[in-house]
RNA sequence: GCGCCCGUAGCUCAGCUGGAUAGAGCGGCAGCCUCCGAAGCUGUAGGUCAGAAGUUCGAAUCUUCUCGGGCGCACCA
């Protein structure tokens, strides 16, 4: 609803400036004041004209004021400090739309294409595998249709490398470590399964078990590579009992990490796996398309001879000439010179698919049910009827920063191929790495150096087996959820204090992962992510929870309440010390369409996060200052009713693009 | 060596395309449960926004440099 203000006002201006001075300014700032007396909308236009005008910014300020003041849904507008335009809303107006539900429209076409959570199936997912998929699932949530917004078609995908080194370690460690045969690993997975072992975890053990056998004998180690290598030829090409043992780990793995994804409210739609690429051929149709378009050539000399390669966008725009220069020996390998080609040429060839560029699909074949929809898995021959993700007109892949590089080559290969809009629409949504704070690292038995110590995070390693994993923390989550709500609600049956654990347990976990914003490194520390007051989910889901318990108790729906609004006389219950009070609940409320289109367009879910803590705060500073089951004058009680709603409402919006649920009782 | 990111209160972090007296949580101190649930609320102390110069009516925000920290720059994936 402020958003829809916000931008009547915009328009507003801008015409007035036109006209007024002949001056063009688009997206003009109008902003919330720093104190709510200074009335609820603030435009610094004038200091932007001041010079331009060669005029005093208060004078301009006094001229646009009239013309504002006659807008309506504004109560009044006052010129202050030197210049700024202070607008008044009438706020009577303003609460009865929003309980009418009245808000910007957040939303538009095309088809968005989410890719995220994308693990190495050999072993178990850690907290950094977390905060990678809770960044992905908000994000999506927060484009997706739902209740309050027409938003995007959107598709989400779990990229599944099967047929990589992590595999081929793991199939070492099996097959040579353990000396088991393709019969042996079918028979050990499902006695694994029935002895309800999961099969990530014993997997994370024998990760770093062959890691540390590659290097254990040096003068075996060029021995163990060829291994390790060997292994890694015999899983790319298929057909054979190494690559069947790979599929069955992979496949088993997978399976893993969709369930513990899931205990968060994750899912997917695809799952497009490496093999498929590989198998398919994608890479080839990506290397006529780069040949023929002039982006990929073989090098004659230097040091890259024999490789094709692509210029980067860097050496390009610098204007080195190859001619002049001799090779351009800062060019990316795509082909190695023994014919095979790297990851990024993979990449390349699966961007151009996703936006269907590449003139192949993959097969599609049914691999999980969910409660609502179907998750869908590459297959070389599929089955139909059956959908297909090749279509995207917006693409957003949550990879870690440390990609950044080659992610920055894909899209400008994307670009250099004539691509330059997909190029413009492919969204590296990147983030900083999660590490351990030192002592969570030591209570997890890691023996600390000195250097370690110093350090303000230690970083995880798969190879070492050092780490939290994923399904261990949610563990931890939902137990201390679990030993408060006992302690708190002996009364509730078994079965309703467990799910009211679990909708705590992950709200802290998801909160937690999403309140830093995407650049900065977290140091998780279990004390931090278990304590349950302050800036956390639990906070913004206790102000939601009492909310809800105000209506049980006044025998009144939310519903009712705010349809009550439209019959009241509110100007003078909203003005005052006491109006005032109750009037900023619903201004921070109103402002939840404006927050999620910067969240969008930032492609910032902590964005979210913060805003929901503070109108949680909102509320419960509201909730104490107003007790509203004994306030005897009827109409002020439905007002504070309707209050309690709408912050409800939007809290319960807002917590659910997070993906964090609000539980009956806490 | 080249490129990217970061440095804001004791600690952990916000600070939107430059805008009003730089904010929050935690921790500290002082208070609030015969009153809708205290996973809560109120008050209070605490900052040379790493440093320097510049652009601007106005800089935590933009530019340059210095210092300190992190991460990338493979015929690995």
């Amino acid at each position: 609803m402020y958003r829809t203000l916000q931008m009547q006002l915009q328009e507003r201006i801008e015409g007035s400036l036109q006209e007024r001075y002949g001056v063009a300014l688009t997206n003009l700032a109008v902003e919330l004041p720093p104190k709510i007396a200074f009335g609820e909308m603030a435009l610094p236009v004038a200091f932007e004209l001041a010079k331009r005008l060669k005029k005093a910014p208060r004078a301009i300020a006094m001229e646009l004021q009239a013309e504002l003041a006659q807008m309506p849904g504004v109560a009044g507008v006052d010129v202050a400090g030197a210049g700024y335009l202070n607008v008044r809303l009438d706020r009577a107006a303003m609460v009865k739309r929003m309980a009418a539900d009245e808000h910007a429209v957040v939303g538009g076409g095309g088809f968005r294409l989410v890719e995220h959570t994308s693990i190495n199936p050999n072993k178990a997912a850690h907290v950094g595998h977390l905060r990678n998929a809770i960044l992905g699932d908000s994000f999506a949530r927060m484009l997706k249709k739902d209740e309050y917004k027409p938003g995007w078609e959107t598709g989400v995908q779990n990229y599944i490398d099967n047929t990589g080194v992590q595999v081929a370690d793991i199939v070492v460690a099996v097959t040579v470590l353990r000396d088991m045969s393709l019969a042996d690993v079918q028979r050990w997975i499902a006695e694994l399964r029935a002895a309800g072992t999961r099969l990530d975890y014993v997997c994370w053990d024998l990760y770093a078990a062959v890691s540390q056998w590659y290097e254990a004998e040096p003068e075996k180690a060029a021995e163990r590579k060829k291994i390790r290598l060997d292994t890694l030829h015999a899983i790319e090409a298929g057909g054979n009992d190494t690559a069947a043992i790979a599929e069955l780990i992979a496949t088993g793995v997978l399976r893993r990490h969709l369930e513990t994804m899931e205990r968060l409210g994750i899912e997917y739609d695809f799952l497009p796996r490496e093999s498929e690429i590989l198998h398919l051929h994608f890479w080839e149709a990506a290397r006529a398309l780069m040949v023929e378009k002039g982006v990929l050539y073989l090098e004659t000399e230097g040091k890259n001879r024999g490789c094709w390669v692509m210029r980067r966008a860097i050496s390009q725009a610098a204007g080195v000439e190859l001619a002049e220069t001799g090779p351009d020996e800062d060019a990316k390998i795509i082909i190695r010179s023994n014919g095979t080609v790297t990851y990024v040429g993979k990449d390349i060839a699966y961007h151009l698919w996703k936006y269907g560029l590449l003139g192949k699909d993959f097969g599609y074949t049914t691999f999980r049910e969910y409660a609502t929809h179907t998750c869908w898995i590459s297959a070389v021959e599929g089955e139909d009827p059956h959908p297909s993700y090749a279509h995207a007109d917006a693409i957003y892949n949550v990879i870690d920063s440390r990609q950044d590089d080659p992610q920055t080559q894909v899209k400008e290969a994307l670009r250099a191929l004539g691509y330059a809009a997909e190029a413009d629409r492919y969204t590296h949504l990147n983030y900083a790495f999660v590490g351990l704070t030192a002592r969570t690292a030591e209570d997890l038995g890691y023996v600390l150096s000195d250097e370690d110590k110093a350090k303000n995070f230690i970083e995880v390693s798969g190879r070492k087996g050092f780490g939290v994993k994923a399904d261990d923390l949610i563990d931890r989550m939902i137990a201390a959820a679990r030993a408060e709500v006992d302690a708190r609600h002996p009364e509730l049956e078994d079965r309703e204090r467990a799910e009211i654990a679990e909708a705590i347990g992950v709200g802290a976990l998801r909160f937690f992962l999403l309140r830093f914003t995407r650049n900065t490194v977290i140091a998780f520390d279990y004390q931090d992510a278990l304590a349950f007051d302050g800036e956390t989910g639990p906070y913004a889901q206790y102000a939601a929870v009492r909310a809800a318990n105000i209506f049980r108790k006044a025998g009144v729906s939310a519903e009712a309440a705010l349809a009550a609004v439209e019959g009241l006389d509110l100007a003078a219950m909203l003005e005052g010390d006491e109006g005032t009070s109750v009037w900023e609940v619903w201004l921070t409320a109103s402002r939840l369409s404006l927050v999620l289109e910067q969240a969008i367009a930032a492609a910032e879910p902590a964005m979210l996060g913060r805003y929901a803590f503070v109108l949680a705060q909102q509320f419960n500073n509201f909730y104490h200052r107003h007790h509203i089951l004994t306030e005897t004058d009827e109409a002020r009680k439905m007002l504070l009713l309707a209050t309690a709603a709408v912050a409800r409402r939007e809290l319960v919006r807002v917590l659910g693009w997070l993906g964090i649920a609000v539980p009956s009782a806490m």
